[in-house]
DNA sequence: GGTTAGCACTCGAAGCAAAAGAGTGCTAAC
DNA sequence: GTTAGCACTCTTTTGCTTCGAGTGCTAACC
């Protein structure tokens, strides 16, 4: 199954054309383009023995053959090219971290703002934290009326959980800042998958008054989803490409980047390499199966997990993907701090599958 | 300028037709469809007076006529329709906010998925605190790194603050906890308006090793945008109207949803009224010039104002669209307490201006 | 053997003219 | 004031031809 030298180059010839143009390739134009010394006719030959191996489609008689998802998939295994930023785009990238008071809320979607514009695909970016590690730091009670409270959580680690609670009985505000204080000290350092658990258990120890209150708090747990924060980018960019001019194809896709489960499915596949190319039925979502997704995931010192994806179309430019993935990556890690989830050397390790 | 009574329906006729059709209107179509006992002939005359007027545009001459942008202002000011919504809707709303412990963070995701299914259109929805009532109920300080802190600002009223800082030296996560409680202890109440202040007078009483942090927290305030979350939801809706079966046109459009300042823009220059219609050029933002843009304020009780906003074609269900969010506002209320911004009651105002 | 020129063939895209259809505007009659 | 009738306009549709890009095959070439 092994390609001979002179096949392989052709096939990546015709891949790099097509993600460059968006057009079928005719025999003429890689003899004319990429090889120079062959005619046309040799090409042919091998197209046609390329189409019989798979990897390449050809959409009717007299167009030129377009690559398969096979053919992506060798691609972005062994032919990928490798694309380093100019330092321009490096800097543009360290400028966005370089404010010196972060907003942390914000950071997903200026991530999301940066990749997009630098890719010209779409970029979703999820952060979650996993429940087991996060222990809680801080409770404060809100009133919000009279039977009703916020809670707001506040982790060690800053990450923020907020949720309104109805109560069974009126309690004053003053009542409920005391509450929050002792709440804060008794379960400070509780990991939050124990929290119900050590509510209800405080509920048998405290006075009737609070009692009602503590039980109904131990919900919380329940309620509180872990897959994170989602945010989406560069929707428009999608539109440019010939590919979604039909606008049918284009709304199926952007019905799909509103589909909280689909994403979260599409970017909680992540394994433990670094980054990840899955190309069109791989990604498991049948809309997607004209798509390319390029997800990479972080571990951010603070313990919550960063997971950015990029989608485009199958004819997607893999290496600047790549190469916008990594350096943003790094960027993120001086910015934040960052442990690899795997332990290789993003910058040897090739196999992205 | 008043219109008479027969002209005025046939107007309002034409409008409902191509609200519904998005076909320019024939004459012929007004005379079977909506005024029998007029023929086409004398409907023509009419509908000719009409674009004389100002309220008919004909694409070209044997096409129908089409409503101008001065018609929808008529028709939104004077001909809406009541579009009550069925008891299935209002119950399908209310379910939205009846879990027991409503996870505050995805209330505004919630609201524009809602409001985009019932309405078919794109829902933009965003909350802001004003500034000067916000005042501190907590502060936190996180150790992320070294030299690196996150203070969380936690509001009286429950909104959080999220805040990376980088400190000139080393601190110690104890010493950060002590300074947390003092904080906490010595600015609760404090109106966010005067927090740098507050702080940089703070900073003058303490040691030498605290003063520091406190000096660079101070800078704090400076970077709180005081414009809030923005949340858009359907998008994909757009898509499905024959107005943007050109790619160009929808590209242009998602970018404008893309773009935060000019969301913002659009979603800040509500009125007193409570709710309000903007038409093509009224919204101020050229790339919406063939868009309307209805909008809702709320002030809900815990001094966040709440901004919704439907975007969607001119040939909008202007009846259906004020109905929804009423409904919505109404449940909104319900939920989590609201303030009218205006103090008129909604369903005898109908000035929509 | 691989490589190449040459040529017939295929199939979509572009262009064009004719026909169909929807709608208007005007006139004359009611 | 209303309406029937009709000429006129302009787009849309349809069918047709032409054009061109590209293939596949064959025969010749090295």
């Amino acid at each position: 199954m092994d390609l001979i030298e002179r096949k392989y180059r052709i096939l990546q010839a015709i891949i790099d054309d097509y993600i460059l143009t968006a057009l079928p390739v005719g025999s003429r134009t890689i003899s004319k383009k990429y090889e120079q010394n062959l005619s046309s006719a040799t090409i042919r030959n091998e197209m046609s023995d390329l189409e019989e191996l798979g990897y390449l489609d050809s959409p009717h008689t007299s167009a030129g053959r377009v690559p398969s998802n096979k053919a992506y998939r060798l691609y972005v295994d062994r032919m990928i090219h490798p694309a380093p930023l100019t330092l321009e785009e490096l800097s543009y990238i360290q400028s966005c971290f370089d404010t010196r008071a972060q907003q942390i809320g914000t950071l997903s979607a200026k991530l999301a703002r940066v990749i997009s514009s630098m890719t010209n695909y779409t970029t979703a970016v999820m952060t979650r934290t996993p429940r087991a590690e996060q222990k809680l730091g801080h409770i404060q009670l809100v009133p919000v009326s009279d039977r009703r409270i916020l809670a707001i959580l506040v982790t060690q680690s800053g990450a923020v959980k907020q949720q309104m609670l109805e109560l069974d009985q009126m309690i004053t505000p003053d009542a409920l800042y005391t509450v929050s204080r002792i709440l804060s000290e008794r379960l400070k350092g509780c990991p939050l998958s124990q929290l119900s658990q050590a509510l209800t258990e405080l509920a048998g120890n405290e006075g009737n008054e609070i009692r009602g209150m503590l039980k109904s708090m131990a919900d919380i747990r329940e309620e509180i989803p872990d897959d994170g924060t989602l945010v989406v980018g560069g929707r428009s960019n999608l539109l440019g490409f010939p590919e979604y001019s039909d606008v049918g194809k284009a709304q199926e896709l952007l019905k799909v980047l509103e589909t909280r489960d689909k994403m979260v499915s599409l970017l909680s596949r992540q394994g433990e390499m670094e980054i990840t190319v899955r190309i069109g039925p791989e990604t498991g979502i049948d809309e997607l199966r004209d798509c390319s997704v390029v997800t990479a995931s972080y571990r951010l010192m603070d313990g919550r997990v960063n997971t950015i994806g990029l989608i485009g179309p199958t004819r997607m430019q893999y290496g600047r993907a790549v190469s916008v993935l990594e350096e943003v990556g790094k960027a993120l890690q001086r910015a934040v701090g960052r442990q690899e989830i795997s332990g290789d050397d993003p910058s040897t390790d090739h196999n992205r599958r």
